[in-house]
DNA sequence: TTCGATTTCGGAAACGTTTCCCGTCATAAT
DNA sequence: ATTATGACGGGAAACGTTTCCGAAATCGAA
């Protein structure tokens, strides 16, 4: 590769027979100089394909144009749509985003932060996991803007960051669903419960009182773990009307199951998911599930950081939510019986 | 928020009594430094939660130890994998990576090398979609390394870069697999021929003679165009007896509309998608796909980049391909007919 | 002790910008 | 013509590092 030398500013200025600042003048418009000369000087900019360098504006002005976006993995189904709505609201504001994975490891999150300094990043959208005292505790001390990207996780009111999250919990939804459409033995299939807590309150507090029988509690998020689920279930003596599971794999995996088991989805038994992945469309029955707004909430969060970042004033913090909404689809389509017509 | 003032390396100096000179030998351990200076130095640096601003240091070292991903959609179904297998790679030679989408849109392919400049990287990952001659040039004079995803294009022979891809085409494989389980009347389902014109180039070369009926171009890669064409095929009077799908997307929604109209998968047609995704595996039945390594294929990018890069001297372009490997499912498992035990 | 060799360390230049501050020049008002 | 008033442009400092180079300190040997 030639080992061209990088053409700077001066040699700029040399060419175009002006002062360096002048040539910074016409790069950023920033005024104080005439018309013709920034025309003349823009146009040397262009022959010689000059490109400002970033490392020296951002020691100069002390800012690096990059935010950073942490997440547990990209590879998880919604995080894909967040990482794609933060970089569309980035790129339109000029800013570039680094990605980190945490592992949707609580240790890592922390480390995390602690990679955030390191990188002289301008802002931070971290979607957690985990939520230990702790990482709360780093945020407030962060030094730079942070935007939280939060699905039902109990967050101090004193947090010093923008929080976007969903108005009403998502597995409140599907519970009120299953209940509406007249279920009455409804079941939990989820991860254990320490994993995604407060998807498995929302399932207790819709309750008059929880059964203990038709809580399932699997070991992962995971296809398998779905059916493993339908297994448990099928072998009750007394089979739940409605399973309302903790994410939309695992209610893939309870409704192939059961297609192998002979059990009808919806007719015997409801299905209804969390996240909205297109997955539920393709299967047969295809499966209710509450979209939690991924990319709408990716980019608010993006652009409440980047509002904050820019602006000159500290600004209060926000606490944005989103509606969840509800699609229902075949598995959880209200049976025909009695009453209704 | 408190508006700390940062702490520099003149800062740690002033505290331990030493030079800044020092200090900086002290944290890049470049010797010239005795061990009890370099133990205080360390001492005060912790002390201090002191982090080197790294604009300062890569304008002075001329690198900027991050590195560009640039790949179509983040949201398709199999960049994630390989964004994923990129970020670990890098983060294990301490480099950061910035993500940008190219949309899989030819200009914005043009205008991301473009942009590139501007970031000041010092490498670039980059999976074309499209592939048009100024691509080539233009990495050819990106001026600094580059690493490319190829799936399938042609590649100029003196493309100044390292190529990582698959050794044997993947449509190649899936033909082959259909034949050899012995079906003889094999359609095409894809998107338009000008899309990914490779894959159906294996179909045509795999095949004595091609019958145009058998072929489906569709709109895109999607679940709906599957399932037309699924309904293309059954109305022929002749229906084939085997399918090799553009990619899983469009082998699952065939597999959902055969289900659907009576056609049995793989009894009266056996289906075979590319790309291997977890959906694969939950529609009934399961679908045979071939696996493009993604991770694999990203990971070894990314390697050969960090190595090219921190290389003093001029590497040979390497040119690495995997073995794509096919996964045999229900869809298309051999009927168990005749002349087999 | 003295001297040369070898460590160890500090000063200062350089990386490529932005921006402050000041001089110059054109314009208009007197 | 003279001068006040801006507009315009240039020089140089500053941002926070790394690293070259030379000075000081230490050490071993004579």
């Amino acid at each position: 590769m030639v080992n061209r030398k990088r053409v700077t500013i001066e040699d700029v200025a040399k060419q175009a027979g002006v002062g360096i600042a002048t040539v910074s003048r016409a790069l950023n418009n920033s005024g104080g100089i005439s018309a013709k000369t920034k025309a003349r000087v823009l146009q040397v900019v262009a022959e010689m394909g000059f490109v400002p360098n970033t490392s020296a504006q951002s020691l100069k002005i002390r800012q690096t144009r990059q935010i950073a976006l942490a997440v547990p993995d990209i590879r998880n189904a919604i995080i894909p749509d967040i990482a794609w709505a933060v970089e569309q609201a980035a790129k339109q504001h000029d800013y570039r985003v680094v990605q980190i994975n945490t592992l949707g490891n609580a240790r890592l999150e922390l480390e995390t932060l602690r990679e955030i300094k390191k990188l002289h990043v301008d802002g931070l959208v971290i979607m957690p996991l985990a939520y230990p005292k702790t990482l709360e505790n780093m945020i407030n001390h962060a030094g730079i803007p942070v935007s939280v990207i939060n699905y039902g996780k109990t967050l101090s009111r004193d947090l010093k960051a923008d929080i976007v999250g969903l108005a009403r919990q998502e597995g409140k939804l599907v519970m009120e669903h299953l209940l509406q459409i007249g279920r009455t033995r409804i079941a939990y299939a989820g991860a254990p419960k320490d994993k995604i807590e407060e998807r498995y309150r929302a399932y207790e507090q819709s309750l008059r009182q929880v059964d203990p029988s038709l809580v399932y509690f699997g070991e992962d998020f995971s296809f398998e773990t779905g059916r493993q689920a339908a297994n448990y279930f099928y072998s009750l003596k007394n089979m739940p009307d409605a399973i309302y599971a903790v994410n939309d794999m695992v209610a893939i995996g309870i409704v192939n199951r059961f297609k192998e088991l002979g059990v009808r989805v919806p007719e015997d038994v409801a299905v209804c998911g969390i996240d909205n992945n297109l997955w539920t469309t393709v299967t047969s029955p295809q499966i209710s599930s509450v979209s939690i707004m991924g990319a709408e909430v990716g980019r608010l969060a993006a652009e409440l950081l980047l509002k904050r970042i820019q602006s000159p004033e500290p600004l209060e913090y926000e606490r944005v939510e989103f509606e969840p909404r509800l699609i229902v689809r075949e598995s959880s389509v209200k049976p025909y019986s009695r009453s209704d017509s």
